[in-house]
RNA sequence: GCCACUGUAGCUUAGUUGGUAGAGCACCUGAUUCGUAAUCAGGAGGUCGGGAGUUCAAGUCUCCCCAGUGGCUCCA
């Protein structure tokens, strides 16, 4: 007999070699939903034996941890689709992830009408209700098992013998390589979809076999596959490039070159806002502001390390009769000679120079996306040059002014990261242990002291030293860097910086921090059309009011409604057009004005507004010099909520 | 850069087994002067991403480029 304690039940005594399957029928009934269980803290299958006095926890499958094992059951059920219609397929790795899994395979490129055949055939699985069984190799039969795979051959010569098992699971007459656990059968795998399919090298390594990688989402229930496809039409509404095409904020054209965006005028009022703000917070913050070329000399970037371990993001250069010019892909080289200008005494110190200044990056073309990932972009950019004591509360007053960016702008799924280097890259990271081993500790304790909970992640580092960023979530579920606090431990040889310290004596020991709470114009608003779906606070919104009027009675006092808005600052257009009202008011939706103000007869006769909101609720008859002072607070107090209809 | 998919008017798109490019919105003109998500009529707009090739004939088939999207890699 063994005792079995399970969730909050009593001990049981059961017959000893009891599966676990069978005590979980018997507690929560045969319909319990468990999808495999936690013995004793490890995941098994629900036919695993019991033989010993155990403690079980049932996992169910809309559980986390049970969605994990179903999309990993289904990974299988791929992989034994595809290899049934294409024989030579041969599979190599097919984990879950969020939303549900993908699996990796040496076979020819496949296209959306072969996805289709593939799922037909997973369906066609699920329906034949297929046991999963799990198998105990020895390390030589199992090899046996997988001899034509040299990939499976490969993963076992790295992990056998490294206590990982030898275990493979069955379902017909297809076998894979895995610890599991799986599910029981077939038919519990109903809720999938293939989604799409994608090239993936070998071990992400690209001088390795190019695998063809198909993608399929899966959920424990119709509702959550439905739930799913929905979020993601929902999703595809809040794509910053179709909102950006419908308010006419940008433009990407062929002819200029791609990953090279043109702001057009409503653009560049949205680029300017966040700038102007950025600029009060960072007077508010003690920086001061340059000016700094988009070109420099070679020399200049070797100084700086960037030609040694930058250079393919970077354009290759320019020959001048004077010698090799770089497009700047970084503020920062220029901004170290700022501070070198002058001599430098410790009373300057923090000295925080800011700078809105365009770069040029050489980044591979097939990473380009809108104006997610562009090849110039302007960054909103600073470098604090401090003494190490002072890192702490300069690092501590970047992530307070973030996290009040991030508040006005109503960003609120972010989290920090701090970004360590390889030891093993020596490409990559300039090589000196000890300065990486100081600066990471320092930055450490820092972001420890600060009380901010953050991941830690190896070869994340710039080539100069260890950074906290914070990563952003967007809307539609990329996950982005929106900012970077990188402590350079390298400038301070490379330029020579130092200052004068209380004792009269030359200090060079001038640690810089590089920091970009607002990532890039470009970038930024991409995050920000996605946050609010274009529908922008007032004060960050290209059109603040747009007037319409009833009918051509009415142009008159539109122009004097226009005056009295323009003359408090506000951005405001008129369409006194021919059209009817029903249909202007279709037409301006999409441009998104923070406002629509409609004006007909009530309006003039009482000198009177009314406001219709973008949910198209309304308040009439609001008297005009009302609505000027409202709407101009709503935008001075840069109010994230359109408060003037409720 | 690598792999896959996609590419028809400013936007959204129809186009059967190869047989003269269709539409809606937007735009222009005229009529209409209207109270909340499309007033009516007319007009203009396309070397079907570009270039070769196969064919009597190519938007449709083949090849090479270019661009977009999704991934890999990279990264703000």
């Amino acid at each position: 007999m063994v005792s079995v304690s399970i969730g909050e039940e009593e001990n049981h005594e059961y017959a000893s070699g009891i599966s676990v399957g069978e005590v979980i029928a018997n507690v929560y009934g045969k319909k319990s939903g468990a999808v495999a269980a936690n013995v004793d803290g490890e995941q098994r299958d629900l036919s695993f034996a019991l033989e010993r006095d155990s403690r079980v926890e049932a996992i169910m499958g809309n559980s986390e941890e049970g969605l994990y094992i179903l999309r990993h059951s289904c990974a299988h059920l791929l992989a034994q689709a595809v290899t049934e219609i294409y024989p030579d397929a041969k599979p190599t790795i097919g984990p879950p992830i969020e939303h549900g899994f993908y699996y990796d395979f040496l076979m020819d490129p496949v296209g959306d009408d072969e996805l289709r055949k593939i799922e037909k055939r997973m369906k066609g699985l699920v329906k034949q209700n297929l046991a999963i069984e799990r198998e105990e190799y020895d390390n030589d039969s199992l090899r046996e098992v997988f001899a034509n795979n040299p990939f499976k051959l490969e993963i076992m010569d790295d992990k056998l013998g490294h206590d990982v098992g030898s275990s493979a699971y069955r379902q017909g007459d297809f076998v894979d390589l895995c610890r599991g656990p799986h599910v029981a059968s077939t038919s519990l795998l109903r809720w999938f979809k293939l989604t799409s399919t994608s090239q993936a090298y070998w071990r992400a390594d690209r001088e390795r076999e190019s695998l063809v990688r198909i993608y399929g989402m899966c959920y424990s229930s119709k509702e959550g596959l439905k739930e799913r496809e929905r979020h993601i039409q929902e999703a595809a509404k809040r794509d910053h490039k179709k909102i950006g095409r419908e308010m006419d904020l940008f433009m990407i054209d062929e002819l200029i070159g791609k990953g090279l965006p043109v702001w057009l005028p409503n653009g560049e009022i949205l680029k300017s806002e966040i700038e102007q703000f950025a600029i009060e917070t960072e007077e508010a913050y003690g920086y001061v502001r340059v000016t700094t070329p988009v070109l420099g000399k070679r020399e200049l970037f070797e100084t700086s390390g960037h030609l040694p371990h930058y250079a393919d993001g970077m354009y290759p250069p320019m020959e001048m009769d004077d010698g090799e010019y770089y497009l700047k892909a970084m503020n920062c080289p220029m901004h170290h000679l700022v501070f070198t200008n002058s001599k430098r005494s410790y009373r300057e110190l923090p000295l925080r120079i800011a700078e809105y200044g365009t770069v040029y990056r050489n980044e591979l073309s097939g990473t380009l996306s809108g104006m997610l990932r562009v090849r110039m972009l302007t960054m909103n950019d600073a470098h604090v040059y401090c003494t190490l004591e002072q890192v702490a509360e300069e690092v501590g007053a970047i992530i307070r002014m973030s996290e009040e960016y991030y508040d006005v702008f109503g960003m609120g799924d972010y989290y920090y990261r701090l970004s360590l280097w390889d030891p093993n890259d020596k490409e990559k990271y300039i090589d000196q242990p000890k300065n990486w081993k100081a600066t990471q500790d320092h930055l450490r304790r820092i972001i420890d002291d600060l009380g901010v909970k953050y991941v830690e992640e190896t070869g994340e580092a710039a080539f100069y030293g260890p950074k906290i960023d914070i990563q952003y979530r967007t809307a539609l579920g990329r996950e982005e860097s929106v900012a970077t606090i990188q402590l350079d431990f390298a400038a301070k040889e490379r330029f020579g910086l130092s200052f004068m310290d209380e004792t009269g004596n030359e200090n060079g020991e001038v640690f810089v921090i590089h920091r970009a709470p607002l990532s890039t114009h470009e970038r930024f608003v991409a995050f920000l059309l996605e946050e609010w779906t274009g529908n922008l606070p007032t004060w960050l919104s290209p059109i603040q009011a747009q007037i319409i009027t009833i009918s051509e009675k009415h142009k008159e006092y539109a122009q004097e409604v226009r005056g009295a808005l323009e003359l408090a600052g506000i951005r405001v257009r008129v369409d006194d057009s021919d059209n009817t009202i029903g249909k202007k008011i279709r037409t301006h939706r999409k441009m998104r004005p923070a406002y629509m103000v409609i004006l007909g007869d009530d309006e003039v006769k009482d000198g009177a507004v009314s406001i219709r909101a973008r949910n198209g609720n309304q308040r009439n008859g609001v008297p005009l010099e009302e609505f000027v002072a409202d709407i101009f607070a709503e935008i001075s107090n840069r109010s994230k909520h359109l408060s003037i209809v409720e």
